[in-house]
DNA sequence: CGCTTGCTTGAGGTACATCAATAAGAGTGG
DNA sequence: CCACTCTTATTGATGTACCTCAAGCAAGCG
């Protein structure tokens, strides 16, 4: 039984350029599993050596690690059509662990399965590493984003990266329902949940951003990605789509 | 007229796992080019969609990034050995700069003979793959050392980072010559280069390390790696070469 | 030399953290 | 549907880690 969301994977995998039609299907035609996962539930944990791999279909997810100190630090946030954790199929122990930021569904193939196709089609292959690559550009632009912006760009520039990444996705954007906490917030620009609360606050008190609850609405998104010092390049997106 | 340096690149492809015979011999093999890298000269810039990619042999560069403001993240250090701008082979546009920290070699081949071989040897593909992951998981630790650590475990986070990688690239570190400037080290860590030097005086006076212009002597490695935080994991590499 | 680049040290400022308390939702069980 | 609890958001007061500005100093180098 193939979930049809699996397609949000494969709109994903052509972000980044093209995709054979039979590598997509080869994908349709993988053996998923797919499960529901409460929010919280961890569906990878640093140091695992997973034999499954895992794409995102629905819900939120976030990558995350914690220092000796027991602060934690999120180092990204998965969309739906995002893959979790196929770092492992290059890497086999996880160097981070991934959390379900609200109850939501996955699919899971067994890695020899992926990589079962993933030698036939070289095109695949490519695709997945392409993505694989562009989830690093993204964590490249994160360190640039927690070392050297001010705290209401760096807020700023992660609401850029959110929207831009879900429209891409074609979710529901004109108003954006931020399914974060403050305290996510926080941990994903290294600052605290009162800082971003009082970021947020001023923010809409200069207009750059409309809230209502998690509610966010841009009103003149120019104006918001000039003031985050956002540039989308970093995504490595080719198409609008 | 192969370079007997290339090898240093090759040892660095086995890091993260076994590359067979075969395939190093058709790494040798490439028309690589070498060339000497001026101190300060840029080898790719942001946003160049470079027709060849190339490899470092000797000396230090470092991955970087410009903000708005002007200011300057460097996103990581490259020691001999290292790919320098290989995911461009998946994502066309470069979406960092990389500069020489010192006059040294670099070897440059057209894309294409890569791609050509690769194509050929899934094995090959694989190993860069790795290792092209392997740096995104730096990146992944690097904003969690930006996001989360102190000034003091920052500093000596990065100083672990580098000691181990050159110790894995069989470079001299009994003694470690830093061949950074306080100020680049700043921009590593996201501090101003004052207070570096504030922290390295102070690491210096706690005995955590010696210190001799840029030379750096550790005279008690787990003391070190204990205040840093630092786990190696995160450099994902499979022996101890 | 003299000039430039990088290191060092001090004084004072600020962006953000910490501590503390209240308020507002969101579940949950009765 | 209401009381109860727990989590999340908000706001104020205070603290501090790090920044900025400024100056002197050492070392490399034409």
């Amino acid at each position: 039984m193939t979930d049809r969301r699996i397609s949000s994977f494969i709109r994903r995998l052509r972000y980044h350029g093209g995709l054979s039609h039979e590598d997509a299907e080869a994908v349709q035609a993988l053996p998923w599993r797919v499960a529901q996962r409460t929010k919280l539930s961890y569906v990878v944990r640093e140091g695992d050596r997973p034999t499954e791999v895992s794409v995102l279909l629905a819900g939120f997810a976030q990558r995350q690690k914690h220092t000796s100190e027991g602060t934690r630090q999120i180092m990204a946030f998965s969309l739906p059509g995002d893959p979790l954790d196929f770092e492992c199929l290059f890497l086999h122990e996880a160097d981070f662990s991934v959390q379900m930021c609200v109850t939501g569904t996955i699919a899971c193939v067994r890695t020899e399965m992926i990589k079962s196709i993933m030698a036939d089609r070289p095109g695949l292959s490519h695709a997945i590493g392409r993505t694989l690559l562009a989830d690093a550009s993204v964590a490249r632009e994160w360190v640039v984003n927690v070392g050297r912006r001010d705290a209401r760009r760096r807020v700023a520039h992660l609401l850029c990266e959110l929207l831009v990444r879900a429209k891409a996705q074609h979710m529901e954007t004109a108003v954006f329902e931020l399914p974060f906490t403050q305290e996510q917030l926080a941990d994903a620009t290294g600052l605290t949940p009162i800082h971003v609360n009082r970021i947020l606050k001023q923010l809409a008190s200069e207009g750059a951003i409309q809230r209502l609850g998690r509610m966010i609405t841009v009103p003149d998104w120019e104006r918001l990605r000039e003031l985050a010092d956002f540039d989308e390049r970093f995504l490595h997106m080719k198409r609008a789509s």
